[in-house]
DNA sequence: CACTGGAAAATGCCGC
DNA sequence: GCGGCATTTTCCAGTG
């Protein structure tokens, strides 16, 4: 091409970054509209999302990770007093 | 019934919510994977990433600002009836 | 004063009202700042600054909110045969 | 010691944090009612009040579209040097 | 009284 | 490995 210059390349490629990042971007906002949309359905069939995000970021973990999280939340309101119920227990 | 706390309802239907999120979260985690890709990429053809992104957010932002700058400029105009008279005032 | 317009009044008084607003608001700032610090040093002394949110959290809700919230949680989890561990009830 | 799951030393400690960060959020709580008020006095004296939060948010983002704008030039100029040309690229 | 939009908090990522 | 920054998520007040 008669108009290339040896700088047109690489800013053609900028460009082409530039671009690859937004339309992925692009893809990942649909994605999260998505998201939403599944939790408001829910929320339209009775669910209550506040507890269905806790659910879904709870599997996110591992077990030992949640139980050892908790323990060490047990130990720093036994050292303000604030023991965690023990009716749970019953 | 406020929110749902029977369980005799539809259980599979819980599921079947919590497994739609779950992979639409799963593709929402492999496009960031996708865009940090790009990024190391560009950044292996010598741009620098902190400059790359920073040129993105500005892209992302200069359509908003001309919708503030909008808001703005209607914002002023209603501004011109909202400035209360003493009179009113009184 | 001379000068002084009976529409000058009423700007004033906007103008005044801004101000209020944006020193209020200066103050709220400052204070957030003040808490990061404290959260801050919290870290230096070896605390965990997630469990340490977790604990102010905790003791903002009354206690029988956040036994509700805790029992439908395991509702929820009983649906998707997620029973929690009862592993900490021994 | 990775963070701190021992509870012998310096319980005292540990509640004077707590302490802190709540007497702080209640601070941070009472002047967030102390804009609320101004906010109601506003309207109280015939001011749009969704107009008038608009103006205060728009002031508080100028500067940072300013800064933004210097950030813009800074990024260009960079860019500048930023492109491989093909030379550097193979 | 549920929804929407905006503020605040929390998390995770990046560079040093 | 830590601190700072950007993004994401959560919360809350205002609105219809």
């Amino acid at each position: 091409m008669a108009t290339k210059t040896n700088t047109s390349f690489a800013e053609g490629q900028l460009k082409q970054i530039v671009d690859r990042i937004e339309r992925l971007e692009e893809e990942k906002k649909t994605i999260a509209a998505d998201i939403k949309e599944v939790y408001a359905e829910a929320k339209g069939n009775g669910y209550d999302i506040k507890i269905l995000r806790k659910v879904i970021s709870l599997r996110k973990k591992e077990p030992g990770e949640r139980m050892e999280e908790e323990a060490m939340l047990e130990v720093y309101l036994s050292a303000l007093g604030m023991m965690p119920t023990e009716a749970e227990a019953a």
